[in-house]
DNA sequence: CCGAATCCCGAAGGATACTG
DNA sequence: CAGTATCCTTCGGGATTCGG
């Protein structure tokens, strides 16, 4: 699924632009970033998930959860009990991921009215509300 | 667009993963980061960056150049000559901002092969080519 | 309780022709 | 050269229903 960029077809600079875009796209989900947050804290079931990851949806949810596991983020444990019982577990690498996570966490709060101004500043220069 | 989330209405845990997502946001897009890596090693022009940014449309190229020119990291500078010509050249804010990337580049190529296995593992074991 | 299957919509993105 | 405008396809994701 619109995995066709190689980083090796191009050159020099893009090539690192390339290697970022691939760990983007593991947690580009709109929800993926919430689910290994929660599922960072230990295990979790599937209900519990539907209620801590506000607003998902029963589909997305089980969708983000397969793609996360097949990508070695999550780890699923299945209890063959009489009401089912799924476990998913975030695995080391995917704890690893959430760290470095944090460095964007920070850029993001360092810069975020810086962000707010840009925009109010451009939108007012190019007339969105007015012109 | 898409912007209606303000990581407070939630709790805890999930109010920092929405503050990744913010971040994400910002170079969520298919071509931000290329533009981004090719415009932070100084001042690079439309054409100069349609052919860098190798497989953009013309159309991509300008949307995105907007949004990052909105966004505070991309600095526009025209030149009002005959034949047009317009600079791009990333903002301190970008170039911390790929800073940041960087750890994020790290995990992917630790993590590449795993990630590559893992994904084989799951669906040798779940049949998409065979059953 | 956990999930698969189906339908549907809007946004992202590609191709191309036109313009100052 | 540096865009804009238009059309069209694809994909992410929401709502809902069915099943083990």
């Amino acid at each position: 699924m619109s995995q066709g960029n190689d980083c090796v077809t191009i050159g020099a600079a893009q090539a690192r632009a390339c290697t970022v875009r691939e760990a983007l796209d593991r947690v580009g989900g709109k929800w993926s970033i919430g689910i290994l947050v929660a599922a960072a804290r230990g295990p979790v079931r599937f209900t519990e998930l539907e209620r801590e990851v506000e607003g998902i949806s029963r589909r997305m949810l089980t969708l983000t959860l397969r793609n996360l596991e097949r990508d070695g983020l999550l780890h699923r444990k299945v209890y063959p009990t009489v009401p089912p019982k799924v476990e998913y577990t975030a695995t080391p690498m995917a704890r690893e991921l959430y760290d470095s996570l944090v460095a964007l966490t920070d850029w993001a709060e360092r810069h975020r009215l810086a962000i707010s101004a840009a925009r109010a500043a451009y939108d007012r220069e190019h007339g969105v509300t007015d012109d």
